[in-house]
DNA sequence: TATGAATGAGAATTCATTCAT
DNA sequence: AATGAATGAATTCTCATTCAT
């Protein structure tokens, strides 16, 4: 909805930058050069909308990763329960391997501590309440599970939704590396994880409970 | 072992870099000078020891997780049990989170695309035996606690070790960036996990024996 | 009379830079942005109006020196004696300090290389015969005064008119820079010089009747 | 004495600076890559020694106005009188105009509001004892001259300096400017202005004096 | 006529790497 | 072996000028 806001000459360096991302290059040595090359418009004009290359690069995965996660959302609303939304993430890691690549590396960044990741993460500290990223999927995911359970304190939820993306995190691994040196299928490596999910929450809820 | 044969002036330079990288220096804009200056040597004299840039960090951070893997794994085997030993890699990860966040920082940087990633990817993969790292700690915990399981296949093994990584990237995670937003224990974090892990591996033991 | 058909816009342009410059700004690095923001016009409107950057500030320091010797000079005129006359230019000087400044300064840029110092030279030298500028006012001073004077030669006048002159630049010098340092009050300083343009120009009629 | 000490680089750009002034460049469209051409040494060389390139320019400006009065002053020290010592300093304009127009455009530059200006201006504020410029001359001059006659007060001082200061500057605008269109000698003019001072001098002695 | 978005040539500055000493 | 002065390729960013609307 706010994206169309966006001018088109925003949007083409937000996708060139996005695209040489995907295509593995290294963000610390883009360079603006390229970005506009890439983007079909002057060297000049990307300074017309931003104030320097860390606001390009980091503006761009910001943009993406908020569109990323807005369609993954949207699309997990339609699953019923929660191993169908689990196995949904992970299939789609899968089958979009480039996006999980770009978001991946994108939460990538955010850890490192290079100019353009401060500019991202004051970007996301400072985002509005309705844009979702990954940790705000996951949040809604345990809570929607959770609803008929006792009351979660915050420490509870932390730790679920720690729990959670660290599995994520697990197959984000595999998907990415590990899966060349194992021969282990993909589909096999899901439901394993989706399982786990699924049993380390019963657990919690039956704990939960019987306190 | 094979560290006493490093030349004095390898030694100054891997120590300068390490240095910079735990005072939160961005890799990426690490420069020569400021790494030689750091040593106590001449800029010229690091090209007399390293063909380039990327070869001296790279080289720094490998040496440098070799060095505290190896200290953490003779320490973790006069730990009796699992519990014991998984925290143990907690807590030190928690007490010497300085330590923690460069190896931390490491496995980041190697995630990473730029030249000194792909170099230290290099040097991960072509490392001798005895070179001990993360992965071969966590490899020689579940070997250690499965001797009495039923033969474990491959993917079971790198099932469990991708498990028991992500865990412990969960507990970093938790360390460097959710500790201050939370308002949840460290001791209690430490124990969720160690728990965590071994009812997982407990399940994983009798789904094995069951078979 | 002429400033009569000048557009608006050129108007507004001219003004735009001289206050622009009265406010301290460094000619050489004014920009046409800054200009046209200033006057509230589009950038593109400039160029309908000038060729380039330089002819818009020569242009406008051309005209504000028009018209600041305009006015001057015809204040002059009700002065009674040389005294009086350069008494009035030396208050003028520093009662409007800013205006004073933009006419120093004007002679100042005069004095450079750049190209707007090229142009404004060429505005000078093809000045009309009614545009009145500080040599003029100084050349009418001076054959006012010599009236009843045997007739002087071109050197003669040019002599007086550089003497004259110089302790013109010595009173702005003063004004602009060594009024700080020194304890000496303007008044006393104008009158000093007042009374020494007076006697040089006395001894200069006694020499010439004598002859 | 200190100009021994230089760099020969640092000599080298100081020369190159000076020269490209003398042969009529814009100080403020002086680029480093002329710069260091000129002087025939790399772009990155010029700031192994410099900061930016205002530092150069100043600098160069400064050590040239130093040079050139320093020479001046001493070979002032050996004329006799007033007459003798003034006309020795215009002389030297004449014959040097080269140099003449650098130091009278390095005073120029001073005046300016460009980045150059300001740090030429903090240079000469905070020069050392034995550092001689202009003003210093002027000074030694009008001292050693009024040795013998009353006390001077310090607006005294002031008035004379500003006095035989504009005197030089009607010169220099004659040397460089009025010349040409004038039929006046030069040694004419020159003649004029060292009995005009000198008259006003002694005025000034015997004002005091009777006082 | 008025505009301002788009442009790209050009400038300052940095820094990995070399090489004479 | 050790050095650091010298270098120039590469990068970011600015801004005068153009031109389609």
């Amino acid at each position: 909805m706010d994206s169309i806001e966006l001018s088109p000459k925003v949007t083409a360096i937000y996708q060139a930058i996005v695209r040489l991302f995907m295509e593995g290059a290294d963000l610390n040595n883009l360079t603006v050069a390229e970005i506009t090359a890439r983007a079909g418009i002057g060297k000049g004009t990307a300074y017309e909308y931003f104030s320097n290359k860390e606001e390009m690069i980091a503006g761009a995965l910001f943009y993406e990763m908020k569109r990323v996660c807005q369609n993954l959302c949207e699309q997990i609303k339609q699953q019923k329960d929660l191993h169908g939304k689990i196995n949904f993430i992970l299939m789609n890691m899968e089958e979009h391997i480039a996006n999980t690549n770009c978001v991946f590396r994108s939460f990538h960044v955010m850890m490192g501590n290079s100019a353009v990741s401060s500019r991202l993460k004051e970007m996301v500290s400072k985002k509005q309440e309705d844009e979702i990223l990954i940790p705000d999927i996951i949040r809604i995911i345990i809570e929607e599970e959770m609803e008929n359970a006792k009351e979660l304190t915050e420490e509870d939820k932390a730790y679920l939704m720690m729990m959670v993306f660290s599995k994520i995190i697990c197959f984000a691994l595999y998907q990415i590396s590990a899966k060349k040196e194992l021969n282990l299928e993909s589909s096999t490596m899901r439901e394993l994880i989706c399982r786990n999910i699924n049993s380390e929450i019963e657990h919690f809820k039956i704990d939960k409970t019987e306190v």
